[in-house]
DNA sequence: ATGACGATTTACT
DNA sequence: GTAAATCGTCATA
């Protein structure tokens, strides 16, 4: 009788993989590969080292903070699974996976990711978008929530995509976990103005891994 | 209709 | 270290 180890071969995310609170989700997904699938056919991936839970209405650092609902952040409300990308600064984008309960506005945010299939193709995304003269380091490839969008080329045309559906996007489980990863926690970037919620130790990543942002 | 600002990145002093 | 870039969204009126 042939017997299949789980754990031999990559598996594909699925719904209930994202059906959990954000702050469960966020230190899950270290370790996990974000793959894109480009039109061409040609397949990125990163390893996800840095991510942040946004755990719903109650989280002033949210965008549904106070029940905000809008047609910005309606991706928020869905079931869990859908990715949740949005426009900032007049020019990055961001990504998520939303997570919890269908109704419950809970996402967690991708920061940073490793390189590990189609780095040559991130880079040319990111040159395509700045106009840096001398080569990207692999480290600065895919090191903050903006930078991975350009990388992977993830846009407001994904905002709303079922990640357990989709066939160009989605998040994997590699074969083997290489190293047992040391994970590390702190508070969230960039969200100075959540007051008390600022500081909340919502911010996890794979401890000493360079591609982290900053 | 208007204005303030952002879950960031990059360049520059 | 500080500041510019750049525009969609939302709150207020």
């Amino acid at each position: 009788m042939t017997r299949r180890t789980p754990a031999a071969r990559p598996a594909r995310w699925t719904r209930d993989d994202f059906a959990r609170p954000a702050d469960e989700l966020a230190p899950a997904l270290l370790g996990r590969l974000l793959v894109r699938l480009l039109p061409g056919g040609e397949r990125l991936a990163g390893r996800i080292v840095e991510t942040e839970a946004y755990l719903g209405e109650e989280d002033l650092a949210s965008h549904s903070a106070r029940g905000r609902r809008s047609p910005r952040n309606e991706a928020m409300y869905g079931p869990p699974g859908l990715a949740y990308v949005f426009f900032t600064y007049g020019m990055h984008h961001c990504f998520n996976a939303v997570c919890g309960r269908l109704g419950e506005p809970a996402a967690v945010l991708i920061r940073a990711l490793e390189p590990i299939e189609g780095a040559d193709l991130m880079r040319a995304l990111r040159d395509s978008h700045s106009r840096r003269r001398s080569p990207i380091p692999e480290t600065d490839l895919a090191s903050g929530p903006a930078r991975l969008c350009q990388a992977l080329d993830i846009n407001r045309s994904h905002n709303g995509l079922d990640l357990a559906r989709a066939p160009d996007l989605f998040v994997e489980s590699p074969a083997a976990i290489d190293p047992p990863p040391r994970v590390a926690v702190g508070p969230r970037i960039g969200v100075a103005y959540a007051g008390a919620w600022a500081a909340a130790p919502l911010r996890w990543w794979l401890e000493g891994n360079p591609h982290v942002s900053r």
